[in-house]
DNA sequence: TTGTGTTTAGTCTATT
DNA sequence: AATAGACTAAACACAA
């Protein structure tokens, strides 16, 4: 096959589907949240291929954002004002792709709930994710464990994003960090082109000298994290795993990004939490009493029949609440 | 008016 | 062959 020269090749179409760039662009994100317009620009600021056509792929991604449960939709605070939403991934996504790749997806991921035992607010699922992380959070701090770099699996710490702590090297964390470590011991710098932190599954092992020529995908070498994605490993605010530490230490303080709010009915981010210790009544001290469990909400229209799957117990309002929720992956 | 968000429908490709 | 996932197109509604 004679290889195309790379001013050419590098306006081929990446091996992402829009809801692997929208992750991309999302994960790179330092609240872990982005409005459309961001992703987009992300995605051109990335990839050359997608500079142009914008009308169909963008078209194409909005449907992606609004058709994947993978992706919620986060209301602007009033100090935000511009048009349409944030979007963030759902927090139980992150077992999406194969072994962290985001160059295949395993399953559709899906959310289901049963009718009556979800919350009746967007808002009180959301609430209850805050609680949640922040109990992860305080359990984190006082088992020392280290936290997941994905936002999600801060509320997820049942180990379904990355339970082995195996970062693909097509993983997000791996394709936006500025360094990233093979598992066989080499390195790539973020001053290196950034197609080091691209490569193929068959140039994993020759990935030295694929330095140089580079993956064309990609545009953007050290200039691929800007200020729009400070993804630095090194940034005081950062786990040891990029995770904005804290964003999340602190959200229940007033001037920090909030743990998202997913506008779209989202409880199916709960059921994420299996290994979740026991509740610690001192942490819901405010919790919510709008905490629900009764609701018609219905679930999407791509809905299969609710098949219960785990039942958890919200320590939150005065008593506890069955909240039976549903996840699919079909 | 434009950007955003939702939904439906069709095609194509890879997988089972 | 059947199925699922991805992609594309289009129509429509809504809000800034």
């Amino acid at each position: 096959m004679p290889r195309p020269g790379r001013n050419t090749y590098s306006d081929q179409k990446p091996p992402y589907s829009y809801i692997s760039l929208t992750a991309m662009a999302i994960q790179s994100s330092p609240e872990k949240m982005l409005p459309l317009s961001e992703i987009y620009k992300f995605i051109m600021d990335r990839f050359p291929y997608y500079r142009e056509n914008t009308q169909r792929w963008q078209n194409s991604l909005r449907h992606n954002l609004s058709f994947n449960d993978c992706f919620i939709k986060i209301p602007r605070r009033p100090d935000q004002p511009g048009k349409g939403s944030f979007w963030a991934l759902h927090p139980s996504c992150g077992d999406m792709f194969e072994n962290g790749s985001f160059l295949r997806r395993r399953k559709r991921f899906k959310v289901l709930k049963s009718d009556h035992l979800a919350p009746s607010k967007p808002a009180d699922a959301a609430q209850y994710l805050q609680q949640q992380a922040k109990l992860r959070l305080s359990a984190l701090a006082a088992s020392g464990t280290h936290l997941p770099q994905m936002p999600a699996a801060a509320y997820n710490l049942g180990g379904v994003a990355q339970p082995s702590g195996f970062k693909h090297p097509f993983a997000i964390e791996n394709i936006i960090a500025r360094e990233y470590k093979m598992p066989g011991g080499l390195a790539f710098s973020a001053m290196q082109p950034v197609p080091a932190a691209y490569p193929l599954p068959n140039q994993l092992t020759s990935m030295g000298s694929s330095l140089g020529t580079g993956w064309p995908h990609v545009y953007g070498s050290a200039g691929m994290i800007d200020s729009a994605t400070p993804i630095s490993m090194a940034g005081g605010d950062y786990s040891a795993y990029g995770v904005p530490l804290k964003p999340l230490c602190h959200a229940a303080g007033q001037t920090l990004p909030a743990i998202p709010v997913p506008i779209k009915p989202a409880p199916a981010a709960v059921p994420a939490l299996p290994a979740l210790p026991a509740p610690i009544p001192a942490l819901l001290s405010n919790s919510p009493p709008s905490l629900s469990p009764t609701s018609s909400q219905t679930a999407t229209s791509q809905s299969s029949p609710a098949t219960p799957s785990e039942t958890l117990t919200s320590p939150a309002g005065d008593g506890k609440v069955n909240w039976n929720v549903h996840f699919l992956m079909t």
